[in-house]
DNA sequence: TATTGTTATACTCTATAACTATA
DNA sequence: TATAGTTATAGAGTATAACAATA
């Protein structure tokens, strides 16, 4: 079936696009998660609930998560003033520069990756990419 | 720069992927790193080292990641009598069952992502993929 | 009462350093 | 001496259950 080659095919990506990322990751000291996270709040200001649900993770694991990125300064913690229940999360510019470093060097680390394929194969395979992943399937 | 596009997503893929195996795995109390084990041994026999090596793990996470699929009945240590100091790593039928199960799991769950393409669009994906992701890039 | 988030607890994952057994 | 693997230790990531504060 073809369909059983194209998930082996994207779970093998997966794993190794994980890899590099892992790798960068830990010299910055930042797991998968952590790297995540800083890349989201890049340009949003999501709170506790609505971070852990996006990311799949238990509110109580979003504690912990954001209680160590915010000890190292990477984010801060924002009690929303309409509900004061809420807790937004917003990253710091300590932590903009270093997602920002990070990301630069994931894309260096994966160049040669996307460097096997000519411009044509590689719009395609963005294209191809973004409407298997696209919502709602 | 159209590269910078095919990162992103590649990376996003990855973590969607990710999220999925995570999720699966989760339901069979695997972890990502042990389902990927179990993935591995399914047609191979590799020696503690060599298999830490592939994962990029130390061989002392391995030691412990070993010890708990032992401990499970999904994998058995396997002293080398060539080299008594090797340990060599197989999975257990119970294993093997497992694993089957848990990719065909996730075999259906990426159905929805895949399912987008048509037939042409999925060879094209494998195809790009596969080049993309070739060694010694 | 219901919701938001934190804390307490327990287990897995991970690396470093020190160790044992074998070569 | 060098290599293969384990053990001890410590910290991060994770979920469950119980909790406090706010709505």
């Amino acid at each position: 079936m073809t369909s059983d080659a194209l998930v082996d095919a994207l779970v093998r990506s997966t794993f190794q696009v994980a890899g590099v990322l892992t790798r960068i990751g830990a010299k910055y000291d930042l797991s998968l998660t952590q790297l995540r996270v800083l890349g989201l709040l890049r340009d949003r200001r999501p709170r506790m609930t609505e971070l852990a649900e996006f990311l799949g993770l238990d509110k109580s694991t979003m504690s912990g998560l954001i209680d160590r990125a915010e000890r190292r300064g990477l984010v801060a913690r924002d009690r929303n003033p309409e509900d004061r229940r809420v807790v937004d999360v917003v990253i710091t510019p300590a932590g903009l520069e270093l997602a920002e470093q990070v990301y630069d060097e994931v894309r260096r680390a994966l160049a040669p990756m996307t460097s096997r394929l000519g411009p044509e194969h590689r719009d395609q395979l963005v294209e191809l990419l973004d409407t298997a992943l696209s919502p709602s399937g």
